[in-house]
DNA sequence: TGACAAACGGAACTCAGGCTCCGTATAGTG
DNA sequence: CACTATACGGAGCCTGAGTTCCGTTTGTCA
């Protein structure tokens, strides 16, 4: 899914926002180191959490933590950093879904692509879907921008009678976000996890 | 609910099982400042989250931290005899609901009084039964205690069809969990997202 | 009440992790 | 090729949190 989205997301280029919204160019290497950190923080923080130290990113990376603090001032904000890009991406890939013809398996096929996404790369999205750290403040913005591409999903779909009317992208949210957190640590596959969750999110017209 | 399972926990004296399980019988004041430092460190914790520094613990239950520490060794041991406690108290209470008149609603009362315990003691269950942390290894046999209570009522929910027949009890816990983790974070009201979780649940008999 | 073991308090130690600093290396330019 | 601004590396500083140590206090028992 999502393939009209891959535009703003992959792995070609992750900063190119800021160095495009940065003033000078940036020298050639400091490019090229700058996309290393991020590809190492972003590998390195799906597979370990959020709690590795700084000086293992740097050296995954390949560079000094001196570099690594040039491009980003802070722990916070390289995370920040990833997590913009990521849930811009996410935004990105719901707004492609806006105009599908079933907007009941858009929405649902949605929900499966975020889990698939925060499954593979752990931690992250969760930990901001749950609003779990104190990225809030950057964050929100783009938060922001998800919850009401997700909304617009959610109406269709309970304009078609996909989903129960009672549910706010808000839930939704939440919910999806718990079922990785779930599925991150044992319970269950997160398929599985999912599925009854969704079921849950469909219109109950179950006897009792 | 789980008026039965009352005597298994409570304020009264949450430094039982550890007071009797001791050799020797343990000052008077040894007494107190233990109770003292597991109610602070239950409230604390709850509020606060486990992040919190031990000698906020210590000072909000009066003690100095040498006290703590001859207490609980280590803030990891403090943690796991408050959670082994919680997890205990559940896992009576599940118990107490084995024979219930209707499965299906013990069962969906049971998870009721999960997150409702869960919310107001922030953290702490959702920790455990996410399994997140590193107390597995206490932890683990008292959480299986609690995975075969659950399996009790969810087989016997079940059987009487108020529950689909393709869920695990690991399944549910996570479920569980993680919806008091959305909640305890923004999200919606955890009634809120249990119900959807719930329907979920439910014998699914909706159309497609 | 006196004596002693048990328990206390909290200053100080240890260590880990975030972040800074500055001497060195190098891309870009004429 | 030389020259300079830009960027690099990584040793080391600093803070904060967990834990220990030891002189003082206190419960308990005769």
């Amino acid at each position: 899914m999502g393939t009209t989205s891959n535009t703003a997301r992959g792995k070609p280029a992750p900063s190119d926002v800021a160095a495009v919204s940065g003033e000078r160019p940036l020298r050639a290497d400091a490019q090229r180191n700058r996309t290393r950190i991020l590809q190492a923080a972003e590998s390195v923080f799906a597979s370990e959490g959020i709690e590795v130290p700084v000086d293992l990113i740097a050296e995954k990376a390949g560079v000094g933590v001196g570099t690594l603090y040039r491009h980003f001032p802070t722990k916070e904000k390289l995370c920040e950093a990833i997590l913009l890009e990521r849930l811009a991406g996410l935004t990105a890939d719901a707004r492609a879904l806006a105009d599908a013809d079933d907007p009941g398996a858009a929405f649902f096929g949605f929900l499966e692509h975020v889990v698939e996404e925060a499954t593979a790369k752990r931690d992250l999205l969760v930990a901001v879907m749950g609003a779990g750290v104190a990225f809030d403040l950057a964050a929100s913005e783009v938060k922001e921008d998800l919850r009401a591409a997700v909304d617009v999903l959610l109406a269709r779909a309970m304009a078609v009678g996909a989903v129960r009317p009672d549910v706010t992208a808000s839930a939704v949210m939440g919910l999806v976000s718990a079922t990785c957190h779930a599925a991150a640590h044992d319970a269950a596959p997160s398929q599985d996890l999912l599925g009854i969750v969704c079921d849950g999110l469909r219109r109950q017209d179950h006897a009792g």
